[in-house]
DNA sequence: TACACTAATAACCAATCAGTCATTAATGCG
DNA sequence: CGCATTAATGACTGATTGGTTATTAGTGTA
């Protein structure tokens, strides 16, 4: 993998590699991961270049900025996710309840529990210091974030699957669990007593019974009992 | 309200006051308003010193560092709230449907809406950064906190109002959409077009009547089918 | 092998900020 | 009034960091 240079007869990598369309992919892998860890501003520049095996020249070289920096990270991590979202909504034509179901399943699946998440929670934190990147983000991600769950209650309404008079809060409704639980699991999660821990799949799966009972039209089912119990210890 | 020192005949204030007594609250309340203007590293303590009008040097003889001034903070402006959780606990006798509805109005009320509320905030933007703060919360703030949510729900539960299984995880339930509105109201909502802003009252309402459709039991009433809907524009 | 091109580097700059300390000046007391 | 006490100051330090640039060294080509 790394060839040997004959500079010394050691195992030594050449001291500089040109492998310029390898960098930007690593550097954005490295702010992801150092962004998520310590936020925008206690994250190092410096830092991110050498965790991307590079000096912090070479990584001005390829980004302008801190800022244009984390843009960057924000649409290869976040972007792809809304797209495949959106082309869900598109192709799948389940029933809304569960399609919402399904959408919620997978945010969780596909995004909650990766690390990219944390760059959710690191919008809420930082949002108020950086208002051209909050400006950003809600631009990029925010809104079309809304308008793929509005997509989905919408459909549930049309179809006559729900009841909702005002789907702008509905909107919100879905989005705080999952938002409190990307925010706790980045934040004080960690610091939790074990005793104390969230369990991401039983919270959600508890919140969206709740609020599937919250929405459905009387005419159609989710009668059984089971809604927001579960037998735990 | 100011004494005119003779030094200069206009209105000059002397330069140098003594008011010991005075300095600690005043550095507390400017502190507060600086560290959830800008979160706890964003401040700076010489900005909180002037802020509170003294040097920075003045600060320091009072708070021994910029942590355990961010200590004080949390204990003056939270710890007091925590306590009035308590004491309603206590002395109140009303069914705990209505208590807990009480209980999170005046949460709102008395805190949610006030700058104190940025705390919350801020602890959950940088208790990563800080995990020595983060563990004074914890102990502070999040045990308190969770203690007094699960008193209410426990309540409940002996009274035979409710039925709940997992009730650690219903705290968190209860916790979820607070803390989603107060992230929300002290990060992205100010960068938010004001169409797609959120109402508060409205959205705890409507989140209080589908967790409590949740948790009651089936033979108390709560039949109103007002319950999550609200006539809107 | 010699050369041109440019990816990569590392030293550097200017700005920022938590915390210190010698100095200064209110204040209360005799 | 005059002095001792101590609240308050602000200049200073050392460490950090975003961003720049002159220099260095891989790489492909002839």
């Amino acid at each position: 993998m790394v060839q040997l240079a004959p500079n010394e007869d050691k195992t030594a990598p050449p001291k500089r590699e040109r492998r310029k369309n390898a960098r930007p992919g690593e550097l954005l892998a490295a702010a992801l991961d150092l962004f998520v860890e310590k936020g925008f501003a206690g994250t190092r520049v410096e830092e991110v270049a050498l965790r991307a095996g590079v000096s912090k020249g070479t990584l001005f070289l390829y980004f302008p900025s801190k800022e244009e920096l984390f843009k960057a990270v924000v649409r290869e991590y976040i972007g792809s996710h809304l797209r495949a979202g959106f082309e869900a909504l598109a192709v799948r034509q389940e029933p809304a309840a569960a399609l919402l179901a399904y959408c919620i399943g997978q945010w969780w699946e596909r995004y909650g529990v990766t690390k990219a998440s944390g760059i959710t929670k690191l919008m809420m934190s930082e949002a108020a210091n950086f208002p051209e990147l909050a400006a950003f983000y809600q631009q990029e991600v925010i809104m079309p974030g809304r308008a793929l769950i509005r997509g989905v209650l919408q459909r549930g309404v049309d179809s006559g699957e729900f009841v909702i008079d005002d789907i702008d809060n509905a909107v919100y409704i879905v989005l705080a669990p999952l938002m409190f639980l990307i925010l706790w699991r980045h934040s004080m999660g960690p610091c939790s007593p074990t005793s104390q821990q969230i369990d991401p799949a039983r919270f959600l799966k508890s919140q969206i019974d709740i609020l599937l009972r919250g929405v459905m039209a009387p005419t159609h089912g989710l009668r059984q009992g089971k809604a927001t119990r579960q037998s735990g210890s």
